[in-house]
DNA sequence: TGCACGCCTTGCTACAATAT
DNA sequence: ATATTGTAGCAAGGCGTGCA
């Protein structure tokens, strides 16, 4: 059964809400098999077959029970319902339930309602010529002797159309795709545009109902038959009987199809058409007006909702597939603002909310402001140590060129992990660019992998640039003399990090949290660390309960080493005054170096192949003399890369945040742009593209401005109230 | 007036190539 | 085998223009 997923029908309830989400307030009632190829379609037909449900007079509407998981690390998972709806969400389901367990186990909850024929056509205001949908009311009426319709009335008597509005909504989707041209002569074989295999689909759905007679007459047997309905009222027979009706009568409907509408008025009454069908053509299977920007924002809003950072191709794709035309990328990337605007509200609105949020993150989170949570988690990942110092972009130049390290020592969090090195580095460079951005607080050194990438710009030198690379890299004071952007001459400040790359893994952390509104942004951010503290708060307290001591980097670290210790030969012993000498072994990729001699002093700590002051970690001459002298090498190492010095980073507990109607009112002042210096800033702006010109603004609503050079020609009208 | 789209620049990402 | 590096191509977005 590999490949097989099993969908649990619940049906004949309700959905309700329990205390893990949504839930149903009966056991499931069927279960069925389906493979992970299935389409919207077949998996429709398929359970309708399942659960007995007709579909020629009840839509089946299917509702997946997503599964979202807290951020809290403990696996717990919240459920709320996904619409499934089309190609699309049934994708996304089983992308859902291939994460999470029971594995392969779709709970879908399937409840039923009544075809309303007229919302199913007013909805249809799409590119898909549902124009040739119409009939209006009154011509059903008129055509009951026709075996293509069934009327009948419910408890008030209103006339209801029953068609198979499944079978034509997935027909006219397949005829996206195989539009063809309509030949003069009108006869309705040539509009005949279903697929022989998507009728042999329906016939077989039939075949269970109960009305079999009833979908007979629908269906039709005849050799001109079509698969539904409305796919008879496509020909020109049904379009050319409008014509002698009246006007006025047929537009309910025929409202929504305007493009048709068009084809057939002539000096304000339907008149018959005789020639080609002119709203058919070949830029239809690239393009449609209909298809705009709003209209995808909708039909995307569930996908873009449960996966926010889907891309526009990915969108392109899927509008692409369901409606088969190709739409321009820039509509797409409009959809996908408008939906995001939509679900995650304005930006502009975003700017006002977010003081507010930061206000309550304040409140209900003391001592961990929201905006020191990227700063934190930047300090904490640092190679799984938990180091007093942090890589951070320089605000002020290019990320080309340079980077801050900065002490991210933050008492409050990491009291145990930093000696008051240099407190509150952070807190100091908030306060006081000029000071925190300085040493001891900051240190300026250049990222390797930027020096190097300029330098290979340049001069477009494999060989130079990784002579330079070598450079940047050694430890050793002696090889070479460049004071910021090698090991050698770092101050113990980098602990082995020569790039700020590790700048960009967190931005990989957090990339979900991008091209949101500011406050949306933020608040993923939130949610992110706090989902990422409480996962390593769990394997921190794993690793202690197994009696680890130090972190893996380390204990890796030190097993590199302790495998060259070995073949170090140790010259010179004065246990006294703890100062050793020896001659290095060769080893790795480097056999041929060999016969160094390197000075280790305990006392003082260092060793002159410089690793020991980089690292924090005892090299392989530490290792070789500790060996030799009998000491216990792991005294040695940097106290950040302790099991629970490392564990304090992750100490913090996170509150939740209660619902944006308990938030206080803020007891700060909200601060709105000033339009007016927004109005001067778009006439220097224009001033720039033409500097000659002396702009003059006019006080008031600040709308108007005038160039007094032009004088009046070239006015500029900016309307800010809009 | 709103929408769509072309042209352009900037920045980012994914992936293949290369190094260790 | 894994980490690092180089780069093509993609995405975002600004600006201007045309169209209905």
């Amino acid at each position: 059964m590999d490949g097989y997923t099993i969908v649990l029908c619940y049906t004949r309830g309700e959905i309700i809400d329990c205390e893990f989400g949504v839930s149903y307030n009966r056991p499931p009632e069927k279960g069925v098999s389906i493979n992970s190829m299935i389409t919207f379609y077949e998996l429709e037909i398929k359970l309708c077959h399942a659960l007995n449900i007709n579909r020629t007079y009840t839509k089946l509407n299917m509702v997946f029970r997503y599964p979202v998981p807290f951020p809290n690390g403990r696996g717990t998972i919240n459920y709320v319902h996904l619409p499934i709806r089309d190609d699309g969400d049934v994708s996304i389901m089983f992308t859902v339930v291939a994460q999470f367990p029971p594995p392969n186990t779709i709970e879908m909850y399937c409840q039923t309602s009544s075809i309303d024929y007229h919302s199913m056509l007013s909805s249809f205001t799409t590119p898909m010529h549902i124009e040739s949908l119409g009939p209006s009311q009154q011509m059903v009426e008129k055509n009951t002797s026709s075996p293509m319709y069934m009327q009948s009335y419910d408890n008030d008597m209103e006339p209801i159309v029953r068609v198979d509005m499944a079978g034509v909504t997935e027909s006219i989707v397949m005829t996206v795709g195989n539009y063809v041209d309509i030949l003069p002569g009108n006869d309705y074989n040539n509009v005949e545009l279903f697929d022989e295999d998507d009728r042999n689909e329906d016939i077989i759905d039939m075949e269970d109902n109960e009305n079999t007679e009833n979908d007979a007459s629908l269906l039709g047997g005849g050799e001109h038959d079509v698969p539904s309905p409305i796919f008879r009222e496509l020909n020109w027979d049904v379009i050319n009987s409008m014509v002698d009706k009246d006007l006025i009568a047929c537009t309910g409907l025929w409202n929504e199809s305007d493009e048709l509408f068009k084809g057939l008025r002539f000096e304000s009454k339907i008149t018959k058409y005789i020639g080609p069908h002119t709203c058919v053509y070949p830029k239809l299977l690239q393009d449609h007006s209909q298809l705009d920007s709003t209209f995808i924002a909708r039909e995307v809003q569930n996908v873009v909702q449960s996966d926010h950072i889907i891309s526009t191709a990915a969108l392109h794709h899927i509008v692409k597939d369901k409606f088969g035309y190709n739409v321009h990328y820039k509509r797409i990337w409009e959809a996908k603002r408008k939906t995001i605007i939509k679900i995650f509200g304005d930006w502009d609105e975003s700017y006002q909310v977010l003081p507010r949020w930061m206000n309550i993150v304040k409140r209900t989170n003391p001592g961990v402001g929201p905006q020191a949570l990227p700063t934190l988690l930047k300090a904490i990942v640092v190679r799984k140590g938990a180091y007093p110092s942090l890589i951070v972009h320089s605000p002020k130049r290019s990320r080309q060129t340079q980077g801050e390290l900065m002490d991210a020592t933050n008492p409050p969090i990491c009291q145990q992990s930093a000696p008051q090195r240099h407190p509150w580095g952070i807190q100091a460079a908030i306060r006081d660019p000029s000071v925190g951005w300085n040493p001891p607080y900051a240190h300026h050194l250049y990222c390797l992998r930027h020096v190097v990438s300029n330098f290979n710009d340049k001069y477009r030198n494999k060989m130079l640039k990784d002579l330079v690379c070598r450079a940047g890299s050694q430890h050793q004071p002696q090889k070479l003399n460049t004071k910021k952007w090698t090991l050698a001459h770092d101050g113990r400040h980098r602990y082995g990090w020569m790039t700020t790359n590790i700048d960009e893994c967190i931005n990989g952390v957090l990339k979900g949290a991008r091209m949101l509104p500011i406050t949306a942004l933020v608040r993923l951010t939130f949610d992110r660390c706090v989902s990422y503290f409480e996962t390593h708060q769990t394997e921190i307290q794993s690793r202690i309960a197994n009696g680890d001591l130090y972190t893996s980097y380390a204990i890796n670290k030190i097993t590199k080493y302790e495998s060259r210790a070995s073949g170090h030969t140790i010259n010179i012993f004065h246990r006294s005054n703890e100062i050793f000498e020896m001659t290095t072994a060769p080893h790795g990729f480097h056999m041929d170096k060999r016969n160094n001699i390197q000075i280790v002093k305990l006392k003082e700590r260092t060793c002159t192949c410089n690793k020991w002051q980089s690292f924090g970690i005892p090299c392989s001459h530490v290792l070789a003399v500790c060996a030799r002298a009998r000491i216990d090498s792991w005294q040695f190492i940097d106290k950040h890369y302790r099991i629970d010095v490392y564990g304090c980073c992750y100490a913090p507990q996170f509150n939740s945040i209660p619902h944006q109607a308990y938030w206080p009112k803020p007891n700060f002042p909200i601060v709105h742009p000033n339009l007016t210096l927004v109005l001067v800033k778009i006439l220097n702006d224009h001033s720039q593209l033409r500097p000659a010109c002396q702009w003059e603004l006019w006080s008031g609503a600040a709308a108007l401005a005038n160039c007094t050079e032009c004088k009046g020609e070239g006015t500029l009208f900016i309307d800010l109230l809009e």
